[in-house]
DNA sequence: TATGAATGAGCATTCATTCAT
DNA sequence: CATGAATGAATGCTCATTCAT
């Protein structure tokens, strides 16, 4: 009995369910808003049975939840790259490429984040003033300002202003949907971003 | 008789109902989420019957599109007042008093406009690329560039920024809740709005 | 005062409204069907005040009675005219003239009479015209004319004509409930039956 | 162990939820009408939950037409048996087959043939077959008989029974709607007339 | 007579979540 | 790990009818 089934994998690893049911409802989400989607779709989706989603995620709100805490994660990662690369007291060199680098970031991943950003279940006003990436993006100003390169009467202030008009830029209906339009949102980006801070 | 009754309408009149309605919907959406809100529960803080609702308005997004319209006519009301009082010349003025009001009335409104603008159903990223308010602060950065205060290569993009900016830094948590903290706020954004436009 | 209203008829004669309210009654049951009517549309159709229909009649289904009696009885009429101009001993021509005065009653109003004696919604005049019992019959009859058995000009019209007539004998209240009931029903039918092809 | 649930499938075959549905909306459509009969009555008499509607039917007018469906064809096939057993050449034979099997049928069906035809609130299978018009047509045969026009057994019988095939064959679609196929209507329709009585 | 604002019971349908297998 | 049938609370919306004026 237990050799007919021996060469088949009986089911998948976990992460690579949860994964599958990730992309599903990412997909999903972006597709008909997070609403109008239903925990079957999403099951459906990722070719698994309704009570499977429940083995990776507790609830609906759950998916949401790991999809935002992914999607921050992985901006993170490819900010820190970018400003990593640029020389230690090139702090203008270095805010550019923060905001560069967020503003790619969400290009390419576009509407999803604003769905994670916005489309929670208890929004509370915290998903846009307080996450990992304003938390970093105010460490690097107060570096800066410690180091000379700007007068910042508030970091943290600032990098909610400037997080979130980032933010907001990027979501413009097509913005960066063609290479020219994307590199100049990009070069505007840059310029209004050296003006805050000087 | 004729004149006891001449002042009060025979029940109560439209714009009145629709007023109650509104009011006990902005309540309820701010108190507990738009989503979790029933049209019942509405229509109870109305003190009014469930099908009352109804005559008022077609549908429980139909409330939300009335509120938001409502918020977004009224700020923009109050931008303008304060916006008309500086003198012609005096761009930087008009432009912080544009911010400053702007912010005035998100803060008095705050959580309200965050429902109004986030939680609608079909979201689509137009609701803080494209509204009046931004056009009406695009108007103003072209305007005052075009006089010679500003050069700002597309004050389109920058009336985005700004404005996507503004939001962000009114509704942190607590923001403005006490006489001091709102004092500190509008001065940054003063700070700010003019460290953007040179 | 009352001078200021004397020349003008304040209102319509009940009669008159009672008609109006009739007519718009007719044409939408017509058009939509019965259940898909609300009573403030045959107000509207009538142009008269939602309360006013109750001071006609006392519900929904008293204006389809209303129909329903007044259609019966101009059919009626029509009849009893028709009938009464054959000469008193041409029994053939009354019972023809009774029929024919009948289809024509019913072709004139065609539709509504089908909506008050049935209140469906839309099932349209197909169910009893149009279905495989219909169909299978039809061919049984065409089959036995051409075998020789009968001479019918046209199978697919009889059996139509004796589906109808089966379906409402059967369908007497009490119609075969008991046994010897059932038995004369069956015998009824197939002299009948038979009288038609022959 | 297995042995044990072999016979029993893991919870209700879906073959057998659907019979249990179908079979009590059946009966409450019967007792009290299709519009008066909720779902939730529905599933109470099936002793299933109310979301379990839902996984067989896709609306209440769905089980409708299931009943619908069921019932021709069941009748149906009771035709085709019935008609069969008589000799090939014998049209008579099978013509009187035919209708009695139908009348059977309906007999044994009763009501709910009335119902899922016309899916009427409470019309009583009054509506045809007995008014005032049928009174008419009966008085007129009794007396054509009486006056020996004809020799029928039970006028009263003939004239529901003329008076359902008239109905019947005016409401086909279209009938009558041109001059030409309304002359032939009429033609038809007293051939047949004449036959009926002799 | 006439009005039309107000009522509120009523109902179909959806869907996140559970659980027996 | 996996299934998917079953659940049932929850909710938006309709509309016949009433009644104060």
């Amino acid at each position: 009995m237990a050799s007919r089934m021996a060469g088949r994998p009986r089911t998948k690893p976990a992460e690579e369910r949860r994964y599958d049911l990730m992309l599903a409802a990412e997909r999903l989400f972006l597709h008909k808003g997070v609403d109008l989607t239903t925990v079957e779709e999403i099951t459906q989706g990722a070719a698994v049975s309704k009570g499977a989603f429940y083995l990776h995620f507790s609830s609906k709100a759950d998916v949401i939840e790991a999809l935002r805490a992914r999607f921050v994660q992985s901006l993170l990662n490819g900010i820190a790259e970018e400003v990593g690369q640029q020389d230690a007291g090139d702090w203008n060199g270095k805010l550019t490429a923060w905001a560069k680098a967020c503003a790619k970031g969400y290009l390419d991943a576009a509407r999803l984040h604003n769905l994670v950003f916005a489309a929670a279940p208890p929004p509370s006003r915290k998903g846009l003033t307080s996450n990992i990436l304003i938390d970093d993006l105010a460490e690097l100003l107060a570096e800066g300002s410690r180091g000379g390169a700007w007068s910042l009467a508030d970091p943290a202030f600032t990098a909610i202003f400037l997080f979130n008009a980032l933010h907001g830029v990027v979501n413009q209906d097509g913005a960066g949907d063609d290479g020219a339009g994307r590199a100049k949102l990009l070069r505007d980006i840059e310029d209004n971003v050296l003006r805050l801070v000087r």
